[in-house]
DNA sequence: CAACCGACCTGTTCGC
DNA sequence: TGCGAACAGGTCGGTT
């Protein structure tokens, strides 16, 4: 499910029902969830630990804790958490990866039929964060940064936007968004971007994120719930491209297309995104 | 280096 | 209706 949108309206259900809690139960139900320390040493080490904080850096969801260590959590494709409230009859899902229960009677359930997500507990989380780039809606995320970055990148525009290290936070949804959103075709070089151009993608992916936190994230998948607290978010009625080829693009109602880019799809308009920079013919 | 590909997993949808 | 293929919001590691 989750990109930066998504797991900023995660982070934020959590942070009030977790903030000074304790874990006093922790069940690690598929082992390989946890990356790192072993799923043994997991649970020894946060069970009866207080959370202090809870964050995000990029995709990444982050709490840290009265002992000084970090817990994270990647939740990659499928990863969910759901709040089950004290006192009510907790509902069984066949896809359970890893069972809380805090101090309040709260049960904290990590849903993920995938099993791709991860969860990493660590002395600093600069040990799994620490090559990530920018966070884009942060002050360092200027478009003089992304002006000058993007001149030493000869790949495609659209691969470089999904890779974490360059900027942190972007999926597949929010960046054939954003390059839609700025009329800049996903094949680009990089690097042939006009400042005018990396400027106004600037613009445009920090539109789309911020639009995306705003709607509470996107929802794909009808089925289920999403959030914690069981509700689904609104940014997918907001999606011009995303899954619509076949569809009239909304700026020109020209039919849009899919493409296939490192192995992933690619959704654009043709006539709002010529393959060419402006000038070139 | 960058591009490509399989692996990691399960579920849903689409085409024949 | 059934069945296999393609596809899915992500990332890593190994190979060209």
């Amino acid at each position: 499910m989750p990109e930066l949108p998504e797991v900023e309206t995660i982070a934020r259900q959590l942070r009030p029902r977790l903030l000074q809690r304790h874990f006093d139960a922790v069940e690690i139900l598929w082992a390989r969830t946890v990356e790192r320390p072993s799923p043994a040493e997991f649970v020894y080490e946060l069970l009866k630990t207080s959370v202090l904080e809870v964050g995000r850096r990029g995709k990444f969801l982050s709490f840290n804790l009265n002992t000084g260590k970090t817990w994270l959590v990647h939740l990659r494709m499928t990863g969910k958490f759901r709040i089950q409230e004290a006192g009510t009859p907790a509902k069984d899902d066949l896809h359970t990866r890893a069972r809380f229960l805090l101090d309040d009677g709260t049960r904290l359930d990590y849903v993920d039929p995938r099993k791709f997500g991860r969860f990493y507990l660590v002395e600093n989380s600069h040990i799994i964060t620490g090559a990530l780039g920018p966070e884009p809606l942060s002050p360092e995320f200027t478009t003089t940064w992304l002006s000058t970055a993007l001149q030493s990148h000869r790949g495609e525009i659209k691969r470089l936007l999904l890779d974490q290290n360059f900027l942190a936070g972007l999926g597949n949804i929010y960046v054939n968004e954003a390059l839609w959103r700025a009329g800049i075709h996903p094949l680009r070089a990089a690097q042939t971007l006009t400042e005018a151009e990396a400027t106004c993608l600037h613009g445009t992916i920090v539109s789309v994120l911020r639009e995306g936190v705003e709607h509470g994230g996107a929802t794909l998948s009808d089925r289920q719930y999403v959030y914690p607290d069981g509700s689904s978010g609104q940014q997918q009625l907001h999606l011009a491209v995303y899954d619509r080829a076949g569809e009239r693009c909304p700026r020109c109602g020209y039919t849009l297309e899919r493409i296939v880019q490192a192995q992933r799809s690619t959704y654009f308009c043709p006539i709002c995104q010529p393959c060419t920079r402006p000038g070139d013919g």
